[in-house]
DNA sequence: GCAATAGTGTCTTTTAGACAATATAAG
DNA sequence: CTTATATTGTCTAAAAGACACTATTGC
């Protein structure tokens, strides 16, 4: 085999490679602003971030130290930018177990002072409890939640406020565009409950007005009602509760909703 | 400013490093299967593929040598995989100055036998005069366009079947859920080109019937008529001229289109 | 009964789907 | 006048939008 003599004859120092190549991980839940009873949520889009270590592991002064920045590291050898994500998201935080999705590439010539160093941006969108054991470790000094309206006047470090604005951008859409809502709600719901998630990203009519949004939610495709089911936890009137059914959606632009 | 002590005793060979950064680049066209005078177009889907060459620049023998692959090669230091991208495919295909988006990283250990190679994929979608001065240089020995029911059919380097593969779904979608289409077509196109095209990838009733197709054209927000123009290039009956407009398409799963 | 949320009734307007019928012009 | 595409007519059914009205329950 030809690619064995060709193995022999490359010379891995022939190009000049990267300085390094690493992960950072958007984290985004939702927080429910008020919490009273018989009334429907108002919600809050928050992102996790952690507050940058003054001195890394080994005792000696950090990189971007004291600014907020996106959890993140390293990737090693034998393991892929998306596993890299899930480890130092574990090893940050102590948050383990999310559905985490790649979102985008930061290479930019002089993004990072330290040299040619690439970095995956991944996103992930949990119910709060998934993160609620969340513990700043390593690098991090701290672990906070900011809500996305706000998150943009910190210090952040390296070039993640882009990120975070590209990330925002990103799970505005997937909101509106997929089922990805889902993640921000319990099994079953209310169509209060659903509305309060959308409004988070948009103020659409279609989804603000009451009477219009809870007959729509019937003609969904991809929600059906839990028959005979209901909950007072939105109002003293008994709620109907609905679940998203997993059927893929098709979002043509050509096509009718069905 | 702390970041210089931090730099100063930042060590750049703490880290394994990346043995490459590469850009691959998946270009999509489509072909009138048969040109016919006043008939409607057949078309067909083909994405542009090199064929390695037995030896590289400086004459030793090329990895993956005589294998189909997409055009690509390593990013420098000073350009981002994006313009990596576009400089490959000039001096690979001698195809410039198209269009090009991001789709994916493949990272995975293992993936190239060269070493820890890490490659940025992109897809293009482009008429076919804007690649018809296609022509095969550097590493490439051929440049050759494939059906893409029988790319995957052939002997391909690295992961690249993989890429293919993931690149043709990212496109279907696209073609469906934007407005790319218009990337395909003539500024000014009859509602049987348009159809052509989205039947490239899918066989769905509401576009493959022309009478319910002819009148869909008419609604949709991002297409308007081009008054009082026609063609006889499809049929002998003179046939309304359409155009795309530049509007953002709603495409949220819980409006009504409008 | 009041207040607050959830949900229905009903009317009007649009849109979709089906399929038959008509329009146009080359040869 | 035949043929192939393009396009409209027409009917039916479904969906959407607007807004008033009804339903339920804690207090």
């Amino acid at each position: 085999m030809s690619n064995e003599q060709a193995l022999q004859q490359y010379d891995v120092k022939k190009y000049r490679t990267p300085d390094g190549y690493t992960s950072d991980i958007a984290v985004f839940t939702i927080l429910s602003a008020k919490e009273e009873a018989f009334k429907p949520p108002v919600m809050d889009l928050k992102i996790m971030l952690i507050k940058r270590s003054m001195v890394d592991s080994e005792g000696r002064p950090n990189m971007e130290a004291g600014k907020w920045a996106l959890p993140g590291g390293f990737v090693n050898p034998d393991e892929s930018a998306f596993q890299s994500a899930q480890r130092e998201l574990r090893e940050e935080t102590g948050v383990d177990h999310i559905h985490l999705e790649h979102f985008g590439v930061y290479d930019a010539p002089g993004r990072d002072p330290r040299g040619w160093i690439i970095s995956n941006a991944h996103y992930a969108i949990v119910p709060e409890h998934q993160i609620s054991n969340r513990e700043a470790n390593d690098d991090a000094s701290e672990v906070e939640l900011f809500s996305i309206g706000h998150v943009l006047d910190l210090e952040l470090a390296f070039d993640h406020a882009q990120i975070i604005r590209d990330a925002i951008a990103v799970i505005r859409q997937k909101l509106l565009e997929s089922a990805v809502a889902k993640e921000f709600l319990p099994d079953e719901f209310t169509y209060s409950e659903l509305q309060a998630v959308l409004m988070t990203v948009t103020r659409d009519s279609a989804i603000t007005l009451d009477a219009a949004f809870a007959r729509k939610i019937k003609s969904l495709p991809f929600i059906e009602e839990v028959e005979g089911k209901k909950t007072t936890r939105t109002s003293k009137k008994p709620t109907q509760l609905y679940r998203f059914i997993d059927i893929e959606v098709n979002n043509s632009i050509y096509h009718t909703k069905k």
